[in-house]
DNA sequence: CTTAATTACGACCTAAGCGGTCGGATATTC
DNA sequence: GAATATCCGACCGCTTAGGTCGTAATTAAG
């Protein structure tokens, strides 16, 4: 029902950590694990996917673990869960495959497309440093969440 | 991974041929799931959710059925998602339960939470007759769809 | 060189939720 | 009273999310 993965969770918990410490030049998964008491063997693969995604560096052996691969700023929440969970759309049914016979003759797939792009653009729209901002974030995204908020929330009376 | 329920696409699909029809007094599940290739017992159901929430209204016996209780100018998408598939959140943690022990280490759940009325505020600001708006649905809500992707895609330029 | 830390990877397991079906009860019209 | 309908709860198979286990490869420290 419309929810992110816990995955993505703690992909971006990660993530965030990573970003409000960047004097070490490595945390490892345990670490991490650990100052949020997320299961460790979890993340641990969590972050090897955000490896493999080219958001994260990692170095194996003692002293090793993994760090930022681009500046906190340039990171965005997209491409975190796009990583974690894999292309994601609005609508159960992708509309680019086969996936459900009903798509010929079923009409709300574009509106919902349209809607699915805006999700993305917003979450595109968050980074990393953007979450780290304490109190409530003021980078690009919040000035951005609160237009949409205050723009919508006036069409939203008038639905109601 | 963040999409809608089949349940809840449904329930959309049914409700836009409901604000298309305004002729029919009052049109069968039946009538409806099979004009989409819908199976009638899960649309019935469906059909019946969104009667106790107030969104329809339904007449019993014979040349019965479900009509919209309301304008669709005035039945937003977000009340047809909340009625189907029950309050949503972005974040898998509930932040007003007890739902997850993380709650009070996790730093991301608020700033989550600002996403998830963003998002909530765009469902609400789309009503049932932005969907029926053949072409690109040219209602508010797709004006404020427009402006949030356009005002975002600079920053996600940035970012890039 | 041995040991400990740590990433990397895949198989596997379990509980929950989604999508869907069935059977019956009730209401309404003809 | 027969035909249509809404109503309602129980049930069920399947997928997936969330998590574990075991093991191999890499690196640093002693
Ligand atoms: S495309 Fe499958 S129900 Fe909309
Ligand atoms: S509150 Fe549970 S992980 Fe964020």
């Amino acid at each position: 029902m419309l929810k992110l993965t816990k995955k993505a969770d703690y992909g971006l918990i990660a993530l965030k950590y990573l970003a409000e410490h960047p004097e070490k030049t490595a945390v490892s998964a345990k670490d991490v694990a650990d100052a949020y008491g997320i299961p460790a063997q979890l993340l641990a693969k969590i972050l090897q996917q955000l490896t493999k995604s080219g958001l994260l560096k990692s170095h194996a052996g003692m002293n090793g673990g993994y760090a930022l691969a681009r500046d906190p700023g340039k990171i965005s929440t997209f491409e975190v869960i796009l990583a974690i969970d894999g292309p994601f759309f609005i609508t159960s049914c992708t509309k680019g495959a086969k996936d459900c016979e009903l798509s010929h003759n079923c009409t709300i797939k574009e509106p919902l497309a349209r809607v699915n792009d805006t999700i993305a653009g917003v979450l595109k729209s968050i980074s990393i440093s953007d979450l780290t901002d304490h109190e409530s974030a003021e980078g690009h995204a919040g000035d951005i969440a609160k237009i949409g908020l205050v723009s919508l929330s006036t069409h939203v009376v008038e639905a109601k």
